[in-house]
DNA sequence: CAGGTTGATGTAACTAGTTACATGTGTCAA
DNA sequence: TTGACACATGTAACTAGTTACATCAACCTG
């Protein structure tokens, strides 16, 4: 009823119109203000104000080029090295005007090829992702596609993508030569599931190259608190009660550390514990974890800048190895009872 | 030196061209392969391979009005409470064809505008903010650009934007009406920082506005396992021994708990301790941490649902209150000690 | 006062798709 | 045999911006 306007959102034609410019005017006034008089310019002000005009981004982004937008995939949110990671990413990348597409595929590579096809359609300009063993699809579209494309988490200097990440099996290394240090000698290895997971492969092939003379047991589960609770009844089931117990994640080790109380054995008077990953719990939880410090929120950073930089200046990065370092803390201790 | 090809990208001309045929034509394959004769589809497919041809989101969403995307604006992402909302709203939306952009605001009235103009800038459709007070440049711009968004973790049928969450001032009324309950009177309120934080202000008013005849004394701290941890020296430093410690979200309550252990003080025999959110961590903690459950997976569902019909069919959708109630674990307990 | 420079603005051709409409061919029934 | 219709395809006009180039007036310099 209200008699003019309306109908739907205006656009450059309807404000040069409105305020009597051409359509370089009006782009001008948005993009380059200081080359209008400030008498056009105010004109051509108002008319955007009372047409309510918002420049589209899509028909920006035709003529640029740029989206101004990169996608990350990663296994989960829930698991807060992920989250750290992604929030670091965020940061860095703003810092170099792009934003963050967060895409989840809980390590299934059929879901990731599905969501990476989903943020290319929607104009991703680049893309994260975690590890470098993907699916035949992922591989296919990524080659198709020619995106920039960087694998995070996992470093290997012969993967065709560029990789950002930490050498796991050296990480599990640090770990267990730890343990094995301080006298342990039976020792659960706990792990999330490792199908899938080239992380978890690295790391526990890791550890089998490692011939300390130890006795490992493997324990699978969900890589959760829950997951790293429950296993503590399996490993202290039938089995000869091991010296310490590795987590091949924190949120795992901080589950066990619980599923440890709950049961009353103490750490490390009974048993060590320790983790991957160091996470910001690990230095809180009482006794504090002793883990393998990756730096994610450096990762983040890292992969981020040559993302951006990929992408604006067709730079294809190298891969970048970080390093991981071992993190003492009171829940590891020298075995003390006899054996 | 390859003599034909490269320079850059591909368009629909270029593949039009190669195949012979009208742009429409390769259009056509594109979006409805069944409107054209087998014969043709497989030549145009044949210069779309050759020529490695991506059709450009941008383009497409200038036609169609939809970039396929929506933003989201969270204070962190190192709480877990947001991640797990995220991961919610991301699943979600995939099953709308829509994607997530992840901004983080660090509670900063001023960062969340600046953010939401960058989503803004590159196209989103909708938003998702967390809370109902913003500043006044983010109101003007949602405003003026009239962008569908929904605020969220906060329900107030007041507001002009959409809210979908729950009552915070109830919530920490179960709180504290379970303390009061157990026999509890000296009660240590612990929160993050409140300025700029509406949840933090209605639950602080939440319990003000309960007369139960309590003892509260306050205790800011930064919303994290370390500021749970830290604030449990002040809260034994000089003040009378409380009852009770409540922690206005499950972060802290864990912090605290720790802080707890590491100073050898029991709870729920010699404090009982609850907090706020109900994270998985709080289940899986030994004790398992009393707390008031927040439904944000059903909220980041629901918000999602909302915002996709709103950006689908124009249907802005009222306000919607989410249940909070008490989840009793072992960190609370009847008070014992006499007084 | 002619000629050059600067500044402000407009025209129209780009960017890369989608799609309404027109056209042409082939099949089938009357 | 011809009209009716389906099917395949093409033409050109859309979508909403940016920008190279042209134009014109005003000012300054020689």
């Amino acid at each position: 009823m209200a008699g003019t306007q309306d109908k739907k959102r205006a656009n450059l034609r309807d404000v040069a119109k409105a305020a009597e410019v051409s359509v370089a005017t009006v782009s001008r006034v948005l993009n380059a203000p200081d080359a209008v008089s400030p008498k056009t310019r105010e004109r051509v002000e108002a008319a955007i104000r009372t047409l309510r005009f918002v420049p589209s981004a899509a028909a920006r982004a035709i003529n640029s080029g740029r989206t101004r937008f990169v996608g990350a995939l990663v296994p989960t949110l829930d698991n807060a090295i992920f989250a750290r990671f992604l929030a670091a990413l965020e940061k860095t990348l703003g810092a170099h005007q792009l934003s963050l597409v967060v895409a989840t595929t809980e390590t299934d590579p059929g879901i990731e090829a599905t969501k990476a096809k989903g943020l290319i359609d929607i104009g991703a300009e680049g893309l994260i992702v975690t590890g470098v063993s993907h699916s035949a699809e992922f591989h296919a579209l990524i080659e198709r596609t020619m995106l920039p494309t960087i694998s995070t988490s996992y470093y290997d200097a012969a993967s065709q993508m560029p990789t950002i990440g930490y050498d796991n099996a050296a990480a599990a290394q640090i770990a267990l030569t730890h343990l094995a240090e301080l006298g342990h000698r039976r020792i659960a290895v706990v792990h999330g599931p490792a199908r899938g997971n080239d992380r978890t492969q690295a790391r526990l092939s890791g550890l089998r190259a490692l011939d300390l003379g130890l006795e490992l047991s493997r324990f699978e589960t969900e890589i959760s608190l829950r997951g790293g609770s429950a296993v503590v009844e399996d490993i202290f089931a039938d089995n000869p009660r091991p010296d310490a117990i590795l987590c091949l994640s924190d949120v795992v080790a901080l589950g066990a550390l619980f599923g440890l109380q709950g049961r009353g054995i103490a750490a490390p008077n009974d048993v060590s514990l320790m983790g991957i990953d160091d996470l910001p719990s690990s230095a809180v939880a009482v006794p504090a974890l002793t883990t393998v410090h990756l730096p994610v929120t450096r990762m983040g950073k890292r992969a981020a800048e040559a993302l951006a930089r990929w992408v604006a200046h067709q730079e294809a990065p190298g891969s970048e190895r970080l390093p991981a370092s071992l993190v003492k803390r009171a829940s590891t201790a020298k075995r003390m009872a006899p054996r």
